[in-house]
RNA sequence: GGUUCCUUAGCUCAGUUGGCUAGAGCGCACGAUUCACAUUCGUGAGGUCACAAGUUCGAAUCUUGUAGGAACCACCA
């Protein structure tokens, strides 16, 4: 890349991005050592800073899926993370990752196979999983070229696959422990199972929806009538799983029904008898006040079938249909087929007793919207309750800070009220479980008796569908992991943490991912990380929301309302996608996506590029003319703008030009050397250094929004129309150059392509911006800069009353004249330049046109009087709303408590702005009596 | 039902221990124009900071309440 080309009249990011991102790659500048220094820079900077580090891992997109426009917003969130702290010269890792999205993948799978006219039921576990490896190996790489043209620049030699083999091993031996532990049990619980998936989920991935349905009431006949009852009503939305009822429950409280606690009632539709039984479960207000109670079909039931010691009758197949259980004529129908079947039979026999229509929540499988079945299977589960107390434990000690901070609390909430966790799934895409079962005919050899054996054992070898261990025989369960029990691994596995070992990136600096999977992944995260090794597994967590559509609402395909981030980075260029994404947002907020954002960020990048070109021209033009015609002019200039300023530091312009480095800060060594030569240079460096400072103040509070915005309103307001404007006058190379360094350096982190196309274009700069360093302090001469700010007001009043004019100038323009005025009389040639008058001259003691409504200041524009006399009416609007002001400023002084109560300063300040407005009101009244 | 958050310009959003005339981008209006950039330059209009009460010398900011909206968790026989 050292061949320089030429600057083009416009940004055109598809011309450089590809072979930057290609050329950083190769360079090997992602790697974690690029950010390392050698051994004399360390000696420089002392043992502070040669020890720091950053660590962040990215929350794996797919494998063999696209990016959306939440992976767009991540990379620009992380990336900048990184590259700011790459400049800052911390050995910076980012480290990149590729999802087996165990379900996801296997649902799209499973579809091409259903094309092909296979099932899965034609295939053993291991041959399925190496045929979905083949799948996605097929399907891979489009993610990671969308990262590359996102601009991520993560060590993709370090790229971790949810299944690679280090992952593999490190959760076999989290189980194992956590199996030695007592943590792991296996239980026959209720699980939501999606009978299309053939899968249990967990809570968290079951999709709940209200839906309108109906609540029946069915009479139970009591066996022996007691009271005045002969029946119990119960209320039910199911009335398919009456089959499976063991008992009714009544709210012990409730005075309807205390009679017949400890009664038994008949079965509708059989023979059996069930007990009526008292529980807290029942609510006396909803429906009939008496429930029944299904332990194997129904979460709570369950629960209450545990107090009460029922049994569990299951009356409803993982096919989703009825099994014999549920009695002859039923058995096969599906559930919604047995719904219908039940009530009309239970009408026939004159027992259904009502029908209300009502609204209820349904659980629906999040991917194909089935219906979740809640049916008893047994599974693997983690028993979490140490895991949370311990993570509560660290997360109330403050080990990790939190960006909202108020997730934190959102987070022990939930680890409070945590359930134990099952990591079984029915999905053969995924890590095997490394249990083996004891076979029921188990014996390798007559010699062995295997009643001794274990039922259960933990063993490795999943690649193995049966094992024998001394003389007995196992085979292997063939369930898979839940992915999120391998993910909470991340941190560990992306660091390649091992015990014992010392590993400088482990804790993460930051995990940065997606408020909606703060409990699926950075709570077990924390959890997993804490029991493994013993700490947390990053310092601070960033939350980023959704990003909604441009009217707010949530992107979906099925709204078709969602944004594919690769048509913005063509569209517009990676470096605009990224300026506009993150433009707005802030932590943990769901915002709308704003194309308009993207496209600001777009005309950003042109704007520098244009900044650069001009520069680089300057650059050039001296180097041609340099010695002779040139050095003249600029001589004549530079005396004008370098003499006495108005209440200014005289002795430092009579020294000449100040010189300044940035070697006393040690920092940056190899920032360009500059000098500044007049009050508009100083004043670019001290706007500059107030940027380079609250962007770092930014990106360590990571507000990240706030960051672009001052670069932006710093490299456009400030940079380009006033600093680069006036240079048009002044040309001032060496601080040109520094000061183009320090802009684009700063821009870096955010837009890295466009700042890199430029670094590369210009003549005089070295190596690639990528590991440049982060500016240190620049030098500049306080009063000369806020001399500048006070010109700045000057030609922005001159401008204003212009305009003001206009309507009655018929497009004349006036000269600017000035009386007592150090500051203009010094700097006409840049007041003329900046402002656009034809003319500045002295009044010579003669004043005479439109004075300026500008406290402290001497000047006038020289407009004939018949055109002030038509300008009367605004100059009367302006003395009513100087007056307002003025009104606002004393009524805060009158008040006694305010001058006593309020910090000096502010009082001072409100004072002095007082007496100005006071002197601008007398001096626009004057000139409206004069006219 | 529980937890958390939001309500600021036409739109999308900033506003960090309470403090000067509440900001930005886009949009809008008026004006400019060879020579870095029309992806430009200059100037401007537009806000009872959802509402009410309180604390305070001072509230967009803190407290309480009201109204509207959102997300997540739990439950809905």
């Amino acid at each position: 890349m050292g061949e320089k080309m030429k600057f083009s009249s416009s940004y055109e990011p598809g011309d450089f991005e590809t072979d930057i991102y290609a050329a950083w790659e190769a360079a090997g500048k992602f790697l974690p050592k690029s950010g390392v220094k050698d051994a004399s820079e360390m000696a420089v900077e002392g043992s502070e800073n040669s020890h720091k580090r950053f660590s962040i891992v990215m929350p794996p997109p797919n494998a063999n899926g696209n990016l959306h426009i939440g992976h767009g917003l991540t990379v620009a969130l992380e990336d900048s993370l990184t590259r700011y702290y790459r400049l800052r010269g911390e050995k910076s890792w980012y480290i990149p990752g590729a999802d087996h999205a165990g379900f996801e993948t296997w649902v799209v799978y499973e579809r091409t196979l259903e094309k092909e006219g296979h099932t899965r039921f034609e295939f053993s576990q291991s041959e399925l999983y190496a045929r979905v490896w083949d799948f996605v190996e097929q399907q891979r790489g489009n993610m990671e070229l969308q990262l590359r043209a996102l601009g991520a620049s993560c060590s993709w030699e370090d790229l971790t696959f949810t299944l690679d083999e280090n992952v593999v091993r490190r959760v076999y031996s989290t189980f194992e422990k956590m199996w030695k532990d007592g943590m792991i049990y296996r239980g026959e619980k209720l699980v939501n199972f999606c009978t299309k998936h053939q899968t249990a989920f967990a809570d968290i991935e079951v999709e709940h929806k209200d839906e309108p349905g109906f609540l029946w009431d069915i009479g139970y006949e009591l066996t022996e009538p007691t009271g005045d009852l002969t029946e119990i009503v119960v209320s039910t939305t199911r009335p398919e799983t009456l089959f499976g009822d063991t008992a009714v429950a009544v709210n012990p409280e409730d005075a309807r029904y205390k009679e017949v606690i400890g009664k038994t009632v008949k079965l509708p539709l059989t023979k059996r008898e069930i007990p009526v039984v008292a529980d807290e479960h029942a609510d006396p207000e909803y429906g009939t006040g008496a429930v029944k109670i299904t332990p194997a079909h129904d979460t709570d039931d369950f629960e209450v079938g545990l107090r009460h010691d029922l049994p569990r009758v299951t009356v409803i197949g993982f096919d989703g249909k009825m099994l014999p259980e549920a009695g002859e004529e039923y058995a096969g129908l599906t559930t919604e087929e047995c719904r219908k079947k039940v009530l009309k039979d239970l009408e026939e026999q004159g027992l259904l007793r009502g029908e209300k229509k009502i609204t209820h929540s349904v659980s629906h499988c999040y991917k194909c919207d089935t219906v979740i079945e809640p049916l008893l299977k047994e599974q693997w589960f983690i028993d979490t309750e140490k895991l949370a107390a311990v993570a509560i434990e660290h997360l109330e000690k403050d080990e990790i800070k939190f960006h909202p901070e108020n997730k934190k609390k959102v987070l022990i909430n939930y680890l409070k009220g945590l359930k134990d966790w099952n990591i079984s799934r029915q999905i053969p895409w995924g890590i095997a479980i490394p249990m083996f079962r004891k076979m029921d005919d188990s014996t390798a050899s007559p010699a062995v008796d295997p009643s001794n054996a274990p039922e259960w054992i933990f063993d490795t070898r999943t690649n193995l569908d049966e094992i024998e261990i001394s003389g007995v025989k196992y085979r292997r369960d063939e369930d898979t992991f839940d992915t999120w029990f391998s993910s909470s691994h991340w941190p560990i596995v992306c660091t390649d943490w091992e015990e014992g070992i010392p590993n400088e990136f482990y804790p993460l600096n930051v995990m940065e991912t997606g408020a909606d999977i703060l409990f699926a992944w950075v709570a077990r995260m924390i959890m997993m990380g804490l029991y493994v090794t013993g700490e947390v597994p990053f310092k601070e967590v960033y939350l980023h929301g959704l990003v909604l559509d441009e009217h707010g609402k949530k992107m979906s395909k099925s709204k078709g309302n969602v944004i594919n981030p690769m048509d913005l980075v063509s569209k517009y260029g990676s470096d605009a996608f990224r300026l506009g994404i993150l433009r707005g947002r802030s932590a943990g907020m769901n915002q709308a996506f704003s194309e308009n954002s993207v496209i600001s960020g777009q005309k950003l990048c042109n704007k520098l590029w244009n900044i650069s070109r001009f520069i680089q021209g300057i650059v050039d033009e001296e180097v041609e003319e340099k010695g002779f015609s040139y050095a003249n002019v600029d001589v004549v200039l530079e005396n004008e703008g370098s003499g006495g300023v108005t209440g200014a530091d005289e002795s430092r312009y009579g020294e000449g030009s100040a010189i300044h480095s940035s070697e006393s800060d040690s920092i940056n060594p190899e920032q360009y050397q500059y000098t500044t030569n007049n009050m508009g240079e100083d004043w670019i460096c001290r706007e500059l250094d107030r940027c380079r400072e609250m962007v770092s103040q930014c990106m360590a509070e990571y507000r990240f929004a706030e960051a672009v915005e001052i670069l932006y309103s710093t490299i456009w307001d400030k940079y380009a129309d006033w600093f680069v404007e006036s240079q048009k006058i002044y040309k001032n190379t060496s601080l040109l150059k520094a000061s183009l360094e320090t802009i684009l350096t700063m821009l870096h982190p955010f837009a890295p392509f466009v700042t890199e196309a430029i670094w590369q274009n210009l003549s005089w700069t070295d190596g690639m911006i990528i590991d440049s360093k982060w500016p240190s302090r620049l030098e500049y001469d306080e009063i000369s800069a806020e001399n500048f700010e006070r010109l700045r007001t000057v030609v922005s009043e001159i401008r204003a009353t212009n305009v003001g004019l206009a309507n009655v100038s018929r497009g004349e323009k006036y000269g600017l004249l000035y009386g007592e005025d150090t500051l203009v009389d010094d700097n006409t040639l840049l007041v003329k330049f900046l402002s656009r008058v034809p003319s500045v001259a002295s009044t010579n003691g003669a004043p005479r046109g439109l004075r300026l409504a500008l406290p402290g200041h001497e000047l006038y524009l020289d407009v004939p009087s018949e055109v002030v006399l038509k300008y009367r009416d605004s100059l009367s609007e302006k003395i009513l709303a100087v007056g307002k002001e003025l009104d606002a400023l004393n009524a805060r002084m009158m008040n006694p408590a305010y001058v006593e109560r309020a910090p000096a300063q502010l009082v001072k300040e409100t004072r002095d702005a007082i007496s100005e407005k006071e002197d601008l009101i007398s001096r626009l009244k004057g000139q409206l009596e004069a006219i």
